[in-house]
DNA sequence: GCGTTACGAGTCTGACCCGTATCGTATTTC
DNA sequence: GAAATACGATACGGGTCAGACTCGTAACGC
């Protein structure tokens, strides 16, 4: 981003802070309306803000850039688990997976799969959103470990994965379309938890 | 497709099958190369398989009957589970998610998912590919309850989930670029099976 | 050999897009 | 009010691609 910076003062009339967010904003609304990441051009964005082109790379380098802080913008604030018990904590953390303040979010997530494996960049940038998130959960299951409640020689990495899978094929993929999807983070939880194994 | 149909017989120079094949070959090692779905053009497929425009429209209406065919011949063998030990069986099931026979596909699936939630057809495609592993999967869990190693109180359809989904994000998505994914089928399953609270 | 169909290669029109430049106008500082 | 910079709109050259088409040639049945 280049705007607001802290300008010791300059000349002429002053960028347009509704600019910054309608070109943001029509970004973000037309990757959730199904165009893929390639597909965006600039021009659409431009119509779909009512701006014009120029006003977009007077911002942003080219479209990269310009992606680059729309999806910064897009990663909203996390889930804070209460710290009570560790099973609501863990369903609490499972059913924010996927599901960002911004409702745009579930939609635009699955745009990125690609990406993520095809630039290094985007790599980085999903990595920097999700590895908050798997450190929030992997207190929680520390936690949870200190306090008895789950055994001391389990896997964290692996159960993290565990119960972050089921939810993210679920949202991303509809791997199962008989899998009801708001009742999941319970099911994944509690099935992680016991286990499957006669015993 | 079109092509080998039950033709009675038809005048003229036959369809050459090496353009078939080729074809499909130029396009999903385009795929597999980096290129993005829709990045792929008809042209570049065209040229890639030695062959001209005009021999591809001739047998596809378009890029997405093309890829339709293309991706079907992608799917290959599933695996065959060997029926001793369900333990082993599951192993060799999570395994084999993501890992097709054609070393192309795993570089391709993440292409998939913006298609799969975009477009119907897409998605039942990647649902006809899917159903029978889970149903595999699902088979495999059924006979471990009747031979008693699983509980019969189980969520069946929850349980390949929480089987399923951590292999793919981390095949697919990279989820979380600490583990270690040759390790990862047996480490799954183990903690499926045993769950992680203490008893 | 003749009609038919396919072949690879290439051409052509019409989209669409990028990134830059140039309008006339608006908003700011000095 | 003058200089500077922003604005939306639009035009531009250069590029890629879809699809339909045209070549001259090749392979088949009769």
């Amino acid at each position: 981003m280049t705007s607001t910076a802290d300008a010791p003062r300059s000349p002429g009339r002053p960028r347009s802070i509704r600019a910054d967010e309608a070109i943001i904003e029509a970004t973000l609304d037309l990757l959730a309306e199904g165009s893929t990441i390639e597909a965006l051009s600039i021009e659409a964005i431009a119509t779909r803000a009512g701006v014009g082109k120029a006003t977009i790379y007077r911002r942003w380098a080219g479209k990269d850039a310009l992606l680059l802080d729309a999806l910064r913008r897009l990663k909203g604030v996390m889930a804070q688990p209460a710290g009570h018990s560790v099973r609501d904590d863990l369903v609490l953390l499972v059913g924010a997976i996927g599901k960002n303040v911004d409702p745009r979010a579930a939609k635009i997530m699955p745009c990125l799969a690609p990406a993520v494996n095809r630039s290094a960049d985007q790599f980085q940038l999903y990595q920097n959103i999700i590895s908050p998130r798997r450190q929030l959960m992997r207190e929680v299951l520390r936690r949870g470990i200190d306090e008895g409640v789950l055994r001391a020689d389990i896997d964290v990495e692996v159960t993290m994965a565990l119960l972050t899978g089921p939810m993210l094929i679920q949202r991303v993929l509809q791997w199962n379309p008989d899998l009801d999807e708001q009742s999941l983070p319970e099911r994944v939880v509690d099935a992680v938890l016991a286990g499957i194994q006669a015993r």
